[in-house]
DNA sequence: CTACATCAGGTTTTT
DNA sequence: CCTGATGTAG
């Protein structure tokens, strides 16, 4: 008899959890209960297996999922989950390379640059290249740089084009650029997978300890895996293949990230034993809120038909609005969920805005404060990416590495201190060809011709103030030292004196005092945490991870940011030609990919679904005309409260499910 | 070297 | 519309 009852769970999912000896693909649809079935999964290894917990690794890609799920396990669990291992990606990579990539040169201190060091990494490049900004410029071939090693591929890619001059170009581009994050001793986040995996290629003799750690290993949302990301879970799973990944295809939204559809359309061709099998029975939404979402999905041809079905009841029509203008669609919206939450004795935690892109929130969050509705914005511009934090962790990622010459030019004069782009440039001038790095430069300043004397003492008190600090450093608490440092420096002094426009300095000073709260709050919760860990952790938080679904406020999120999440009362907003299905998306990564993403908002909500536009909007300074999305015509009008095309013909369709679940089982041999 | 004015262009999504 | 980049005067 198991210690841990599984009979709370229905076949396929007790199914899913005691498959445990196999490789297991669990294709799992919306709202069918996956998160659960793989802590049940962990927690039945554990308490009626009896593996030891250290020998179970489970992999999420955001730090919110991770701590839910860690969460979960600790309640099926208690004392008995010690040991177990449940991360993100990112932070597993790091952490091996901490541990490894000396192998590769580079020192153990690194630290992560984030796309604004990047995109100044690229710009130096720029001007070192002596590249005239004819055809190229920074940004757009940084992005697609950063696509092209996202695949795993350096500058080969480029340079192997021989007869292509601009494909030289780039490839100089992207080779330098790699060189300068070296010498800062520094990585961008492709290569915290990137060198991960590399690593495991190039050291399997150093790294055998790794790969002979986990004996089971589970992977969330499979369908986001990159290339990579799928190289190193087979890496790590090798030795014993008891591989669990959960994914839908359905609700793959980051193929502009690189994540891969083959790796779990390819799942039995790479594991030949595994066991296949798909939780159909959807536990969140309404009946009507489910054939919305199958009907919208069905348009889709390339993917693995899964019918999901529900034994909730019917449930209320979806509202459709349509207003003049936006903020008249937002009135209409706002007031369709106060009559809800009136009836229905709800929480105003239980009502959420999905849009497709950030800047829709702006709207929205005027219209709720004009209304007096709590609310709390999740995602848009993070917190450490404001200009005034950067700042600060510029400062600190300095004075950790020396090395780090893009964090050096960011703080060399902020706040001003005489020290200019032509002192810089006599210093490059003088270094030419030597291994000096930057500060070393800074520390011989004396001895260069090309600075005046006044240069010359600048350079010398900022010198003598990185040393002061460096040696309180090995001495005192990392959060005492910055605070005493940007007291000294006077950064709170320097934003006042920047900012101009009252409100705005205001929020910039307030958001500093935050950061050093949060500063505080790191160092004194974390025993014996350094600052490379405070780093660390900075480099790889996201704001949706602070979400919290208890709090009683409406929530504004984009709907990348929902997935995972569910609220009772959803409205999408935005539903218009161009907005969702996005232009620039759709050229880029095609219309699937852009009717997953509706799709996901769809299966967001649990009893209610609004979806909304209006018949213009601005753009740019401009007044745009919308028509209502493609996506609304594929929805039977059934489903609504108001028809959102009237009497006249709707262009709904239905598309027989019955081919595409044929194909299915072709794939996968049938359910058994 | 800094402060102010003028101009161009515009990620859609995020670990 | 707004932000960041570039140019000019002090």
């Amino acid at each position: 008899m198991y210690s841990l009852d599984l009979s709370d769970l229905n076949s396929e999912q007790r199914k899913a959890v005691v498959e445990t000896e196999k490789p297991v693909l669990l294709l799992a649809g919306a709202g069918s209960g996956k998160t659960r079935v793989i802590t049940y999964r962990i927690a039945h290894l554990v308490a009626n297996l009896r593996v030891p917990g250290k020998k179970i690794l489970a992999l999420t890609f955001t730090n919110k999922a991770s701590k839910e799920m860690k969460e979960r396990v600790d309640q099926l669990l208690g004392p008995k989950a010690k040991g177990i291992l449940v991360t993100t990606f990112h932070s597993l990579c790091v952490r091996f390379l901490r541990e490894y990539i000396h192998l590769l040169g580079f020192n153990k201190n690194f630290v992560i640059f984030d796309t604004t060091s990047q995109l100044s990494v690229i710009k130096n490049v720029f001007d070192e290249l002596e590249l005239d900004e004819g055809f190229f410029k920074p940004k757009p071939t940084f992005y697609e740089i950063m696509k092209v090693k996202g695949k795993g591929l350096g500058p080969e890619y480029y340079l192997n084009q021989k007869n292509d001059p601009d494909s030289q170009i780039k490839g100089k581009i992207f080779q330098q650029y790699n060189k300068t994050l070296k010498s800062c001793n520094a990585l961008d986040f492709e290569d915290i997978l990137y060198f991960t995996l590399d690593l495991f290629k190039r050291f399997p003799e150093e790294l055998s300890p790794l790969t002979k750690r986990f004996d089971y290993v589970m992977v969330d949302e499979y369908q986001d895996t990159n290339r990579i990301q799928y190289q190193l879970v087979k890496i790590l799973i090798e030795r014993t293949q008891k591989i669990c990944v959960v994914g839908d295809d359905d609700q793959s939204i980051y193929g502009w990230r690189g994540a891969d559809i083959r790796n779990i359309l390819d799942f039995k061709k790479d594991y030949p034993q595994a066991v296949v099998i798909p939780l159909e029975q959807n536990y969140r939404s309404t009946h009507i809120i489910l054939k919305a979402a199958n009907d919208v999905i069905s348009n889709n041809s390339d993917r693995m038909e899964k019918s999901l079905w529900t034994q909730d009841k019917k449930g209320a029509s979806i509202s459709w609005i349509q207003r003049e203008s936006t903020e008249e669609e937002l009135d209409e919206v706002v007031y369709k969920m106060r009559c809800y939450k009136d009836d229905n004795i709800k929480k105003w935690s239980d009502f959420s805005f999905l849009y497709r892109s950030n800047f829709q929130s702006r709207a929205i969050e005027e219209v709720l404060r004009n209304a007096g509705i709590p609310y709390q914005l999740i995602g848009g511009i993070k917190f450490f990416d404001r200009k005034e934090i950067q700042d600060c962790l510029a400062y600190m990622k300095f004075l950790h590495n020396l090395n780090d010459e893009i964090s050096l030019l960011r703080v060399i004069n902020y706040p001003k201190r005489g020290i200019g782009i032509s002192s810089i440039g006599s210093l490059n001038e003088a270094r030419m060809n030597s291994d000096f790095t930057l500060f070393e430069m800074m520390e011989q300043a004396e001895g260069i011709n090309g600075l005046n004397s006044r240069a010359k003492n600048n350079f010398r008190s900022f010198v003598a103030l990185i040393r002061e600090f460096k040696e309180k450093l090995d001495n005192e608490p990392f959060y005492e030292v910055f605070k005493e440092l940007f007291e000294r420096v006077g950064l709170k002094d320097e934003i006042e004196r920047d900012e101009k426009n009252e409100e705005l300095r205001e929020r910039k000073v307030n958001n500093f005092l935050e950061f050093l709260n949060t500063l505080y709050l790191y160092g004194n919760k974390r025993e014996g945490a350094g600052l490379i860990d405070f780093l660390d952790y900075v480099s790889l938080f996201t704001d949706t991870d602070d979400y919290d679904g208890k709090i009683e406020k409406v929530s504004l999120l984009t709907i990348h940011a929902a997935k995972g999440l569910e609220f009772d009362y959803v409205a999408i907003t935005g539903m218009a030609e161009g907005q969702l299905p996005n232009q620039k998306a759709l050229q880029e990564n095609g219309l699937e990919e852009e009717r997953r993403l509706f799709y996901v908002a769809i299966t967001r909500a649990r009893k209610m679904l609004s979806l909304s536009m209006a018949d213009s909007r601005m753009m740019y300074g401009e007044w745009i005309d919308n028509q209502p999305s493609r996506f609304i015509s594929e929805i039977n009008p059934d489903l609504f409260d108001t028809k959102p095309f009237g009497d006249e013909d709707p262009a709904y369709k239905r598309t027989s499910a019955k081919q595409a679940r044929s194909q299915f089982f072709k794939r996968f041999g049938g359910p058994s």
